[in-house]
DNA sequence: TTCAAAATCACTCAAAAGGGTGAGCTTAAA
DNA sequence: TTTAAGCTCACCCTTTTGAGTGATTTTGAA
């Protein structure tokens, strides 16, 4: 109850107790002031100073506790309307069916569902992805569907 | 080049300029003070409160925010903005490490590439893909990045 | 201070993926 | 008819991936 009134303003506890320790100096200066009588702009900018280090402390305090924030910049589809390259399919020499696994592999498939959903045998998709590959110069099926889409191999 | 040296100097000359106020603010009390001679503590006070505030400002002006950036760049896609579903990412619990994760992942690296990339062991990414995949009730690491797009997790 | 989440790493085991080779079968073009 | 390309499938072998479990350290918030 009562600490746990006090972790919950804890802040405004600290910044209290602070303004009342600057008080006291305060004071202290203004005793000064009034034995040595001569230095005003002194205690003038001391107190000028003490706030100025009071507000940043307590700036700091406060602002600190500032959410994480992810930002990311950049870019990707326009969307909507994919136009098949068909230039780049010619030119790599990628026959229908491997585009075909492609775009299952794109889907998320495995070698094996692609296979059960074009009723061929496991070995075949195989084939057919690593003659994709070599034509798409990758290594592995990520890679594969990142290079199709840059190309507007798949959409 | 001497508004370069303006832009760069900024926070300065604005500090410089509100430092000069106050002095004239001050400068103005001041004489009151002399005039009025009785109100010292309302001179005091008011030299702490504007001062407190300068500092307040101040901090907030200069003081960087903590802030976590991710950036991704894909300069294939150019022309369009990603914007970052962070409610998706909140839902799902996705930390900022998995989602690092997933972005290479999608650029089509080998756990390992991406472990030497992150300067991780092995085992350490394949723990976050494992936990990613998880998260994005999903069982290969094409289906992540399928959802991932879809989700705009990643560009 | 205490607690939970995040990040790190290790280990095992099984499944999936990938490289390489060879080989039928069909179809379209030379 | 020969040839080339595409599709199909098999086998072997290695690497990669993924599931499951457990542990330590760091970090952030209450």
């Amino acid at each position: 109850m009562a600490s746990g009134f006090i972790s919950r303003n804890k802040q405004n506890i600290i910044y209290g107790l602070s303004l009342a320790l600057l008080l006291l100096i305060l004071k202290w200066l203004e005793w000064h002031f009034v034995v040595i009588q001569h230095s005003f702009e002194i205690y003038a900018g001391t107190i000028a100073l003490l706030f100025t280090i009071l507000g940043v402390w307590l700036a700091t305090k406060l602002i600190s506790r500032k959410e994480k924030t992810v930002v990311v910049e950049k870019a990707v589809y326009p969307d909507s309307s994919f136009i098949l390259n068909k230039t780049e399919l010619n030119r790599l020499r990628i026959s229908s069916r491997e585009l075909e696994v492609l775009q299952l592999m794109a889907s998320g498939l495995s070698n094996q569902q692609i296979a059960e959903k074009l009723f061929v045998s496991l070995n075949t998709i195989k084939t057919h992805s690593s003659n994709l590959f070599l034509k798409l110069e990758v290594e592995r099926r990520t890679q594969a569907v990142e290079k199709g889409k840059r190309l507007c191999l798949i959409p």
